[in-house]
RNA sequence: CGGGGCGUAGCGCAGCCUGGUAGCGCGCCUGCCUUGGGCGCAGGAAGUCCCCGGUUCAAAUCCGGGCGCCCCGACCA
């Protein structure tokens, strides 16, 4: 068995070996690279030693790991929540397409057939039709609209599936931009333009919601330009965030695919005066790319900060003691204390690991991001006390005395307080690099580190002599509007509309 | 696809120029000792030196070919 040669689990650059030779060089391998000195490094090994994922034999794959896992299993759940709220259900298509279906749609198969995984061979024969592994599922699933819609009381039909697509990235970053991916995909068959044009923005609002609330991360809704667009979808709307080197990631989107699939697969239904109408379709999808959003909005020189609403620990309770006297004294106190947590609902983890001092585990945690520390010494539980340490806060700053009486109601008033601070920060690092340049000159300034927000005047000749000149793109033009009229920033022609640009992943 | 870098223990690397016993640090295992911000000591396990071929008495090292990975660019949800 030849073993594959795998990439390097865990990258510490050569000008850190340089150092080892000294005595304090080792703690400098133990941190990660600043996010101001290499932001793109810091990310990187954040995600190995966090231990969210690691890198798969194949280029571009991804291994997700428990730990990573766990935070997508609370992402699920709470868009899932949603979902269902609004009248969704989930189901399951398969993983293998004809490849005649992508073929169906023009515009689909042009954007997707760069970047096919196609199977030509089955069983060890070749295959009369080669099957494409699904990029997505429009084409699978209009195939099955078309079969179970007839009337107009079969409508509207509101699917979703959770699952991966794969797509031949040529640059890959873990969770980011991986080959194969997981994400949902809503695929919704309405009898109008107005209710699936309700529909996208409906959803696209619900992971507006998402992200602010659960995730803790302000986003931008907004519509997308034509270059921008989803490959068949007549509209296509965005969630833009801000990370935190200033660029730009797109977190969720939502199309309204109009009728070009229900056309291309015959998704048709009767209406009330007998006639023969096409749907009209949507599709929606939010994937594990939102955990690279997480990492670099809330994330510092640390390691991860968890939004606590999705962290899989929201609590870590690290014992302290000398001899096994105290031991004993303290793994009771810190048993009890945990139960009273996990019987509030908290997501709790105990430390009980052994040959590791308390300072290792304090960074350690921190390098996962959980969101409070809890920490138990003999002391505390001579006192009756607990030391908080919140991981929004580093250092001293973040640590208070805290009664043993009514822990878990304190424990939830420390979270939410994390969770708005963390909202509250990232918001304001967002303010401070969104700006609203007067002319072109300071436009370019503007997108050099964040956003920038001004009027355009709807030419893709702008669109793209901004790309060729700044690097930057229309990320969306904002559903919010300040109104009025104004001057493209690029050509000067007069404009309706204001649009965000930024230099985006 | 173009340019650059790299492949040696689980990880980070040295050794290669000048061919001859495969090494260092971290991690891992055992024991002792420690534990309120990345403890310490002692012992131990662990290698197809990316693959194939060539030169040579002898190849991690020299030569030829292949494969893979990373970074930058191009392309792109």
């Amino acid at each position: 068995m030849t073993e594959s040669k795998v990439q390097q689990p865990f990258r510490v650059r050569n000008f850190m070996a340089q150092e080892k030779a000294t005595a304090g060089a080792r703690m400098s391998e133990l941190k990660l690279p600043s996010r101001s000195e290499d932001f793109s490094e810091w990310y990187n090994q954040l995600v190995l030693r966090a231990e969210l994922a690691d890198y798969a034999p194949v280029r571009g794959c991804m291994i997700v790991r428990p730990y990573g896992w766990a935070l997508w299993e609370n992402i699920q759940q709470a868009l899932d929540r949603r979902f269902k709220a609004t009248g969704h259900v989930n189901a399951a298509f398969p993983l293998l397409i004809p490849r005649s279906f992508i073929e169906k749609e023009k515009s689909h198969v042009a954007g997707f057939s760069p970047e096919l995984a196609v199977v030509t061979i089955g069983g060890g024969e070749k295959l009369e039709e080669p099957l494409v592994v699904r990029p997505t599922s429009e084409t699978i699933i209009g195939h099955a609209y078309a079969k179970w819609i007839q009337s107009y009381r079969d409508l509207p039909v509101l699917i979703n599936q959770w699952n991966s697509v794969v797509r031949w990235e040529l640059r890959t970053k873990l969770f980011l931009r991986t080959l194969e991916f997981f994400w949902q995909e809503g695929h919704t068959a309405h009898a109008t333009l107005e209710e699936a044009e309700a529909e996208t923005q409906q959803m696209l609002g619900i992971y507006a919601d998402f992200a602010e609330k659960e995730a803790a991360i302000p986003v931008i809704p907004g519509r997308k330009s034509e270059s921008e667009r989803f490959a068949g979808a007549d509209q296509t709307y965005s969630i833009e965030a801000m990370m935190g080197d200033g660029k730009a990631l797109q977190s969720g989107t939502s199309h309204n695919l109009g009728q070009n699939f229900a056309k291309a697969f015959e998704i048709r239904y009767l209406d009330k005066n007998g006639v023969l109408q096409y749907c009209w379709t949507t599709s929606w999808g939010l994937s594990t790319r939102f955990i690279g959003a997480i990492i670099m909005v809330h994330g510092d020189d640390q390691g991860l900060i968890l939004p606590p609403r999705l962290a899989p620990f929201q609590v870590v309770l690290v014992p302290i003691f000398k001899n096994e006297e105290e031991k004993a004294a303290v793994m009771e106190r810190v048993g009890k204390l945990r139960q009273e947590l996990l019987a509030a609902d908290l997501r709790v983890k105990t430390d009980e690991r052994e040959g590791f001092s308390p300072g290792y585990k304090f960074n350690d945690w921190e390098m996962r991001g959980v969101p409070l520390r809890i920490e138990i010494g003999p002391k505390d539980v001579a006192k009756g006390t607990v030391v908080f340490a919140r991981r929004d806060k580093p250092g001293k700053e973040g640590k208070s005395f805290v009664s043993q009486q009514g822990l878990a109601v304190s424990v939830a008033k420390a979270l939410e307080e994390i969770q708005a601070a963390l909202y509250q920060r990232a918001l304001a690092f967002r303010n401070a690099n969104t700006h609203k340049p007067g002319d072109y000159a300071e436009f370019k300034v503007a997108v050099e580190k964040g956003f920038s927000i001004s009027f355009w005047c709807g030419n893709s000749q702008c669109e793209e002599q901004i790309k060729a000149e700044t690097k930057a793109t229309m990320r969306c033009i904002p559903l919010e509007q300040s109104g009025g009229q104004g001057k493209c920033i690029c050509c000067g022609q007069p404009a309706k509309e204001k649009a965000l640009f930024g230099k985006a992943y």
